[in-house]
DNA sequence: CAAGGATACTTTGACGTCCAAATAATCGTC
DNA sequence: GACGATTATTTGGACGTCAAAGTATCCTTG
């Protein structure tokens, strides 16, 4: 796992470590985990600088891609949080914020009044269809062929399934509205 | 990119929606972005998860770990920083959540006296190689083959490499006090 | 049809991390 | 010695996450 001379990288000094200190097993998968931590932040702040001009956070920028997505525009809180695996707080505290940038509405829904239905505006369409075109330019700029990029996918994947994140098809994905 | 039958992967959702949208070539990058971002978050719950009976985040793992492994035991506050690869307010922050906690000591750098040297004390070298045996069987347990592992690694690595995590060896990485 | 349990969302409060900016102390140098 | 650079700290704000409590509504059961 190691490369040439001039170590210095912090991952494969703390993988050497390991198994110097004889957790062999653990090594590798440690540097793996510590691996994707690292890049989660790096494309973290990359994205939260591409989309700074937008005034939106990655979260908010989810939120209105999928209500963009959707065939009415609108979708009920519980599936965006279901959709996009976060805490419900989460998804109130996001709605919150992009009702108050006029980005999205609320509404009850009429058969289920327990449930609220956030709606995107025409302006929260402008803007995340901005916001798109320029994070697209960064998504293709990203220095990955092809082949690794599915392999990478393939193997992210492999533990995102692990954890069950998407395990038999559920009715309720079946519709998108 | 898709699998077999039972789409409902989100992820694969958002790419499909990505190529019918006409962004072809952002769709995969895409995927694999979002990919990261959402395996960082399963494994940091879980991380936490384990880590909690140690009453330690990850953020502050990473920092006794480092002390642990350095050859006195302590190190100036800028290079913790620098190895971590995070912000200064965050190091003061964990630092003084560690010493509070009594696992770490601060002190000035008699040769230059602006450097503050913090130290991992017994306690916190004791909590740090609990934690580090807890947290083993987590990796180990992590479901990619050898392979795999390497595989992923070196993406991940270019990735890293392509934001300029670790650029030629630097003078002040070679020694490690 | 009334009661009780489940469901959907919100609210609040506590944490943790990150960043920016201002401050303080010290070092090196001219 | 004084000035500019370096090293940490502090403060305040923005976010995201989680847990727990609360409200409103739905649905099923007796």
């Amino acid at each position: 796992m190691s490369v040439r001379p001039g170590k210095s990288d912090p991952i494969e000094v703390a993988v050497d470590n390991w198994e110097k200190q004889g957790w062999i097993e653990a090594a590798a998968p440690m540097g793996v985990v510590t691996s994707v931590m690292r890049v989660q932040q790096i494309l973290a702040a990359d994205i939260d600088r591409v989309l700074k001009p937008f005034e939106l956070s990655f979260a908010r920028y989810e939120f209105l891609r999928l209500l963009a997505f959707s065939r009415r525009g609108t979708l009920p809180m519980g599936v965006v949080g279901e959709r996009l695996q976060v805490h419900p707080a989460s998804v109130t505290n996001a709605a919150d914020r992009l009702e108050r940038d006029g980005l999205v509405s609320r509404s009850r829904d009429d058969a289920d009044r327990r449930k609220v239905i956030v709606g995107i505006t025409n302006r929260g369409r402008e803007r995340v269809d901005a916001a798109t075109h320029v994070l697209n330019d960064y998504f293709i700029a990203i220095p990955l062929s092809g082949e690794q990029q599915r392999s990478l996918f393939g193997e992210l994947r492999l533990l995102r399934s692990a954890n069950g994140d998407f395990g038999a098809p559920r009715q309720e994905d079946v519709r998108d509205d």
